[in-house]
DNA sequence: ACTGGCACTCGGCGGGACGGAGTGCCAACC
DNA sequence: GGTTGGCACTCCGTCCCGCCGAGTGCCAGT
């Protein structure tokens, strides 16, 4: 279908119009590529290419742009990712280990990212999903208030307060934990429910709603936060492109502030293979001129959560690639330590 | 200095500026505003205005627009807090009373105050220098390594993982814990250090230097933990304002990500002034066309922390003051409760 | 002290001309 | 048949110019 030359003329164009932002023609491809044909031959191609939908003209008589289509093709077979620099590698580890908790990581790791690729840089917060249960602590905060803290095997801690119907004795709460803790320690958050479910009954009929109470509140946490959390920053490398703002930047924006549509944005990133989507491959009105590199990350085999970059579709692929591939490895490297 | 009719001029002058974006004459003002004088009278009055330095033009023979200075008096002096209207009175309460916890709260208050201003709000996190402890919890992870978890008054919870110099026994750690709670439940974080100073004397040699680990660790997370927490909301809200992007909006983005910027911008708030401060009162560069209106909220008498928002200098003031104390006072009020 | 009139100053906007970059096509060439 | 040089054509961006309107400052009159 597209015989190589054909491809070295659309690599070609894709890195010109990446370098320069401008729409890219025969002749300045000619002299800055040695293609060893002239101007008039790459024009033939380039109709061609146009023709296939691989790139476009903005009017009559300018340049070519690649569309997504050209940029899809480009990502996956004419160029590679680009690894980071031994420097960068080394500024990356010594970043990231000075962190001293969870949100340190994240908050970190979402500040690198976008220095590193100059992009708006998203991460999600490790996945309670496939994660399992490390702790249940039960404190009394007043003698019908009860807070609920919950440690995750990703060393994620959450925390409800509840009330109570009636006044929880030291000795109840202790009861209750240590028979928490014996079931659900060390098991997945899917199986919980099951195994609580009689967890009440050895109780009187006195504490039985307390304890109902408590175990409600349990499942509820659990499900609860099953809807992820999001940090993202660079919003300001958005003001580096173009000057067709209000059309182009505040979709953008919006859709930045809604977390629903950034977790569907990482979506289906899972570990091993890095998901890149380009413009309309968002399905996403306001993100039709935005990619998203996005991969998984996690400590030892399996993912916990995802991290990504958002920028113009006109971005470099390889470079942005790299970055993101080497700042999950680390960060993954980081957590399977702590 | 001022007599009245040129303080009403400057009102008329920045309700205009404010509504229409655009430079105002004389001419207009005489026609919206019943100021019953003729266009050449206010003209005199301008002259007066501008050389006080309360109003400038853009370029001969354009409007006037109000300066910082102008902006400064107008709210001091020259209008109230607009209140809000039932309906919005009710509609943050009914919003603010869905919360499950603390970060819930946070990030309806930052969402409901973007959304009511049209602006981009900053929440910061109630504060831990005031507040008090209310638990100290601890737990072993694995036989070297021991989590502790800090719950304070104002809900929130800290955790920290640490590795100790030797294994720890769950009757040394059930000790430790005991002691603790007994000493600084209830204290204040300044007062921390003090109170446990001797409290690893009791022990073992061998026990000595873990317990004073998990000492270590307390103190470290009090004090780290007084780097404040912000988020915000409503960026998008940025691109509202006029084509002059590249210039504008930029370093607003950049100064937004900087969380020490931030913080400082809430700085002075306290709970019963609200505080305003216009353009280059920010004392920052990026900042000279911002404006920010800030107030601390708590729970009862205490201030814990602050909110506000941020927009251009030319905002609508009494409207974004009254919104920003309404929504302080029912936060406030949310915190109270629970 | 206020008002109406008047000359003056600019910025913004539309129209027209120009130059340049780039294309498509065609005939010639290897 | 693929490749090349040449050429006419198209259109965008830009510059320049002149006009119009809004708004001002000043001054003389009430």
């Amino acid at each position: 279908m597209l015989d190589d030359r054909k491809q070295d003329v659309l690599r070609a164009i894709v890195q010109d119009y990446v370098a320069t932002q401008e729409p890219v023609g025969s002749k300045a491809l000619a002299d800055r590529h040695n293609l060893g044909v002239s101007p008039a031959t790459i024009r033939n191609d380039m109709a061609a290419l146009e023709e296939e939908g691989y790139i476009t003209q903005p009017h009559t008589s300018a340049g070519r742009v690649p569309t997504d289509k050209g940029y899809r093709l480009f990502v996956d077979r004419l160029a590679g990712v680009k690894p980071l620099s031994g420097a960068e590698r080394r500024a990356i580890q010594t970043f990231l280990a000075g962190a001293v908790d969870l949100d340190d990581v994240v908050g970190r790791t979402v500040r690198l990212l976008a220095q590193l690729t100059h992009q708006v840089a998203v991460v999600q917060y490790p996945s309670l999903t496939r994660s399992t249960i490390r702790h249940v602590e039960l404190l009394t905060l007043a003698p019908t208030r009860v807070m609920l803290v919950l440690i995750t095997s990703t060393g994620r801690v959450e925390q409800r307060v509840m009330d109570t119907p009636g006044p929880v004795g030291e000795n109840l709460l202790a009861d209750v934990r240590a028979r928490l803790n014996s079931r659900i320690t060390g098991k997945r958050f899917a199986d919980v429910p099951l195994l609580v479910q009689d967890l009440a009954e050895p109780f009187t009929a006195e504490e039985r709603p307390i304890v109902a109470g408590i175990l409600a509140t349990l499942l509820d946490t659990l499900v609860e936060h099953k809807e992820e959390k999001v940090v993202l920053a660079g919003t300001a490398n958005l003001t580096r492109f173009g000057m067709d703002f209000p059309n182009t930047i505040r979709p953008v924006l919006e859709a930045l502030e809604e977390h629903v549509v950034l977790l569907r944005l990482l979506g289906e990133a899972t570990d091993p293979g890095m998901v890149v989507r380009i413009g309309h491959e968002n399905m996403h009105e306001g993100l039709a001129a935005t990619s998203v590199v996005a991969v998984g990350y996690g400590s030892g085999q399996e993912t916990l959560a995802k991290l990504g970059v958002l920028g113009p579709t006109r971005m470099d692929y390889p470079g942005t690639m790299g970055a993101v591939r080497a700042v999950a490895r680390y960060v993954g490297q980081i957590l399977a330590e702590s």
